[in-house]
DNA sequence: TCTATTCTGGACTAAAATAGTCCTGTTTCA
DNA sequence: TGAAACAGGACTATTTTAGTCCAGAATAGA
């Protein structure tokens, strides 16, 4: 399925979250209360959230996480890498030569490059934007305009 | 992750396959045999793009599979719904009220747009487009398009 | 009519990915 | 020193995906 994972999903919530504190820094604990994630499932997503750089963590009795830029830097491909590793439509769309079928393959290069359209999309979508959800949001539109320009 | 199936990625071969023979039939086996898929497996993605109308069959020792529609008129989407069923990128992004955190998540809505968007951008790449690959298909600048007008 | 070929529809198994939980250790503050 | 909190990893359970197989129905040709 062409989907992200939960853990993305909550990925995005917890980081919401944490957008709206104005810069303070928040333990894991109230981050579950906030959201209604499981502590332990919000702890593994913050982990993995501060192993690459998207929130610093404070150990200790006053410990907790904050944002780690302002939530305009940060856009939803980082976030998708961050929870599910490099992200590629296909098994060929990152790196060539690994697939056995490859020489037979005739539409290898275009899921590549719709991987790459897709992924510039994402890139251009910011924590501030999909925070500030539905207003202002004109996706429909751009919609259209992508696909007026895809070589038709 | 981010990804299209691997069904749905021999689909697109099975598919290119089939547009090349200028609307000829071809058996399951012919079809196996050319895209070096396994039998069983071609057979289980055929039967499903039968299904859904992407392909017509017909039975009896002459028969196969060819193209329901010309290559030009069958776009990225429906291949993508016809072996992963119905697109969502989120549990949440095609229907309200299924899921338990909606009344305290802040991005919903947001996740729903971006689908929209992507599915927008993936039905306007047609059967055609995925064939002759890389020539042509401006990708890159339409990514550059798509995110300047992410309402920033 | 009989037989070989081919699609149909579904069930089934195996493998892989994902989600969720838990434990032990380290850091920091009071 | 004790409590609070993060770090790192292992582990299990669940779900999804991939791959295979079988019995039945349609068709063409001998």
């Amino acid at each position: 399925m062409l989907k992200v994972s939960k853990l993305t999903d909550y990925g995005t919530m917890i980081l919401g979250c944490l957008a709206q504190t104005g810069g303070q820094s928040l333990s894991a604990k109230k981050i579950s209360d906030a959201t209604r994630l499981r502590l332990p499932t919000a702890q593994k997503v913050l982990k993995q959230l501060a192993a690459h750089g998207l929130v610093r963590s404070e150990r200790g009795a006053l410990g907790g996480y904050r944002l780690a830029r302002n939530a305009r830097d940060i856009n939803a491909v980082e976030i998708l890498e961050a929870l599910e590793g490099p992200m590629a439509l296909t098994e060929c769309s990152h790196a060539e030569g690994q697939c056995e079928l490859e020489s037979f393959c005739t539409v290898g290069g275009a899921w590549q490059q719709i991987n790459r359209a897709i992924r510039g999309a994402l890139t251009e979508v910011t924590l501030a934007d999909l925070q500030r959800s539905a207003p202002g949001f004109r996706t429909r539109r751009l919609a259209a305009d992508f696909g007026a320009r895809m070589g038709r």
